[in-house]
DNA sequence: ATTATTATTGACTATTCAGTCAAAAATAAT
DNA sequence: ATTATTTTTGACTGAATAGTCAATAATAAT
C-alpha cells in the first residue's frame, strides 16, 4: 500500500559509489550526492538512513558484484577513510580480507592504490 | 627585525602530520589542528598559508626524515585523499614513486594500508 | 631608547555541512 | 471511490567549516 519508489536503489548506489571513489568519503557532500543521483535528500535519508548508510550500502553492493574498479575503489576508501569511524565498515573489510587472503593480496592493494591516485595507468 | 616565532615549525609539522594520519585530510579540521599544536589559527595561516599548505609541509618533511610510520601514513593519505585535489601533491608522489620504485613497492604500499586500517597488526 | 618589522591573538565572516520534518503527492488495497 | 500507507519535496536548522584581519605584543636593528 502507498506509492512505490520512483528510483532503483541499486542504480542510485552505483552513482553514489562512483562519487565516493571520485571525491573520497569526507570529500563528498550530500549536495554532491543529490546532484549526481537526482534524488532529493529526504528520499535518500528515508532509504539509506545516513551518509554512512549510503556508503555502507554502496560498499556492500560492490562486494557482491563483478565490477572490480568499483570494488577496489570503495575498498580503498573504506580502509583509509571510513573504517576508523565505523566499526561496521571495519568488520566488513576484515571479512573481505579473511575471504580473499592470497599471497599477492598486498601487491593487489598497492596496485589498486597506485592506480587510484593516477600514479600508474592501465598496463604499467 | 621584529620578533621571532615562538614555536618550532618542524615540531608543529610533526603534530599536524600525526593528526592527519589519525583523522585523514578531510577529516581533520583547523580547530583540531589548533587544539593539537597549541598554535592559534592566525599563526598557522601566516606560517603555512592554508590547510593544504600545512599538509604539504608535513608531507615533505616526512619524506626527508627517518620515521617510516609518519612517511607511510602521510603517503597513503596523500595518494587517496589529497592528490585528487592538488597537482602539487600528485607530483610529489610521482617523484617519490620514481625514486623508490622496487619490485616489491606495490606489496609495501598494500602492507602499509592494511596496517593503517588496523586489518593486520605488527607481525602479521 | 626609538622604531620598523614581525609574530600572536582570537573574534569574526561567509560558506558549507549532515540531517530533519511537515506538507503534498502518489498509489496499492479495499 | 475511498482510504490507509508510503514516497517525495525542499525549505529549514544548528553546527561546523576554512580562512581573515585589525589590534596587540614582542623584539631585532639602529
Amino acid at each position: 500500500m502507498g506509492r512505490n519508489k520512483k528510483f532503483d536503489p541499486t542504480v542510485v548506489l552505483h552513482d553514489i559509489g562512483w562519487l565516493f571513489i571520485k571525491n573520497g568519503y569526507n570529500g563528498t557532500s550530500l549536495d554532491d550526492i543529490v546532484k549526481v543521483t537526482g534524488i532529493l535528500r529526504g528520499s535518500l535519508y528515508s532509504t539509506f538512513g545516513s551518509k554512512l548508510g549510503m556508503f555502507i550500502a554502496a560498499f556492500e553492493l560492490s562486494l557482491h558484484e563483478e565490477d572490480p574498479q568499483l570494488k577496489w575503489g570503495l575498498l580503498l576508501i573504506a580502509m583509509l577513510e571510513v573504517a576508523p569511524q565505523s566499526t561496521k565498515v571495519a568488520q566488513m573489510i576484515q571479512t573481505w580480507y579473511a575471504t580473499n587472503q592470497t599471497p599477492d593480496i598486498e601487491a593487489q592493494i598497492g596496485h589498486a592504490l597506485l592506480r587510484h591516485s593516477g600514479i600508474i595507468t592501465k598496463g604499467e
